[in-house]
DNA sequence: GTTGAGCGTT
C-alpha cells in the first residue's frame, strides 16, 4: 500500500490539514498530533451519523471504504472536570499601615484591585489602636497577583502586600533569592525591573544604609531556583545571585544588636542618625513606622528625620 | 563591605 493523504482538520468546521499515512495504510496518531496538539482520536459522518476511527497501538485505521471516502476531524479528551486548578487565594499581609487607617479605608483602597472576602487590621488588645499592618483576601487569584506585582499607597503611606509568613508553609524561602555585589546605585526599582522578565516579583529588598547585597522575592519558586548561581549585570553591574538563607542560619554576631529598629533604637542615641539616613528613591525603604510618624500613644521622644 | 523589619488573641 502507498503512502496517501487524509484530510484532517481540528473541528468539523475548520479547514482540513492533508497528513500523510504509513506504508501499512494506517495514520499515526503521532502525526494527528503534531497538528493538533492533546487529540485524542479520529472521527467523521457516515450518512447522518457521526463515527470513530478504530485506534490500536497509536494506529488509526482507515474505514472499510478507505480513507479518501470522507474528511475527518479530531476527537478531544473530555477536559476533566478541573483542567488547571487555579492557584488558590492566601490570606495576603498588608505591611506599614498608617495607624490612622482603619478597615474601612483598607477595604475601600483593595476594591479596586478585586472582590474582598477578607479585611482585617491588628489593632493592641487593650488601646485598640493600629499596629500598622492587617491581612486581607481576595475571591479571585488573579486580583491577588495585581495586588502582590506592586506596592501600595494608602492614606499617603507606601505599603507593602505580601504572602504571609507560616503560610505557605515556608515556602518564601524558595521563591527569594539573594543578590550579592550589589552596588549603591542599584535601586529597588531597577532591580525589581530587570527581574521582572523572568517572572512576577513580589518583593525586593535593599538594606538601607547601603550593605551591598539585596533580596528578590518571586510568585513562583521555580524561577527563583531557576537563577541561583548566576551572574547577572543590571544597569552595568554585575550581581550574583545565589539562595537566600533563612536569617538565623548564619553565624557571626557583630552588629547584630541592632536587629530591633524601631522603638526601642530611637533612645539609643548614637548610631540612630545613620540608621535613618535613607535617601529618597523611587522604591524607597520607607522610614521605620515608628520613627517617620510616631504612633499617637508614643508619649516618649522619637527621633525626626528631614 | 555577599543574608532581610514589622506577621494574625480565634
Amino acid at each position: 500500500m502507498s503512502i496517501e493523504y487524509v484530510p484532517v482538520s481540528e473541528g468539523e468546521q475548520e479547514e482540513p490539514i492533508e497528513l500523510p499515512t504509513e506504508e501499512d495504510g494506517s495514520l499515526l496518531l503521532s502525526t494527528v498530533a503534531a497538528q493538533f496538539a492533546g487529540a485524542s482520536g479520529l472521527k467523521y459522518r457516515a450518512g447522518g451519523r457521526l463515527r470513530g476511527l478504530r485506534l490500536v497501538d497509536e494506529r488509526l485505521s482507515p474505514p472499510a471504504e478507505g480513507w479518501a471516502a470522507h474528511r475527518y476531524w479530531c476527537a478531544f479528551p473530555r477536559s476533566s472536570p478541573s483542567p488547571t486548578p487555579r492557584p488558590r487565594c492566601s490570606d495576603l499581609i498588608v505591611l506599614g499601615l498608617p495607624w490612622k487607617t482603619g478597615e474601612d479605608a483598607v477595604r475601600e483602597y483593595f476594591a479596586a484591585f478585586g472582590d474582598l472576602l477578607m479585611v482585617q487590621v491588628k489593632r493592641d488588645a487593650k488601646t485598640g489602636l493600629s499596629k500598622g499592618f492587617g491581612f486581607i483576601k481576595f475571591a479571585e487569584y488573579e486580583a491577588q497577583l495585581r495586588a502582590l506585582g506592586r506596592r501600595h499607597m494608602i492614606d499617603g503611606r507606601w505599603c507593602d502586600v505580601r504572602i504571609p509568613n507560616g503560610k505557605d508553609g515556608g515556602a518564601s524561602a524558595h521563591r527569594k533569592v539573594f543578590v550579592g555585589r550589589c552596588t549603591e546605585n542599584l535601586t529597588a526599582e531597577d532591580l525589581r525591573e530587570y527581574f521582572a522578565a523572568f517572572g512576577q516579583v513580589t518583593d525586593v529588598f535593599v538594606p538601607r544604609p547601603f550593605r551591598a547585597f539585596s533580596f528578590v522575592t518571586f510568585l513562583d519558586p521555580e524561577v527563583a531556583q531557576s537563577l541561583c548561581g548566576q551572574d547577572h549585570i543590571i544597569k552595568g553591574v554585575s550581581v550574583n545571585i545565589s539562595t537566600a538563607s533563612p536569617k538565623r542560619e548564619r553565624g557571626g554576631g557583630g552588629a547584630r544588636g541592632s536587629q530591633l529598629l524601631g522603638w526601642g533604637l530611637v533612645e539609643a542615641g548614637g548610631g540612630a542618625a545613620r540608621v535613618f539616613n535613607w535617601a529618597g528613591d523611587a522604591w524607597p525603604q520607607q522610614p521605620p513606622h515608628s520613627a517617620a510618624t510616631p504612633h499617637p500613644a508614643l508619649d516618649k521622644p522619637y527621633l525626626k528625620y528631614e
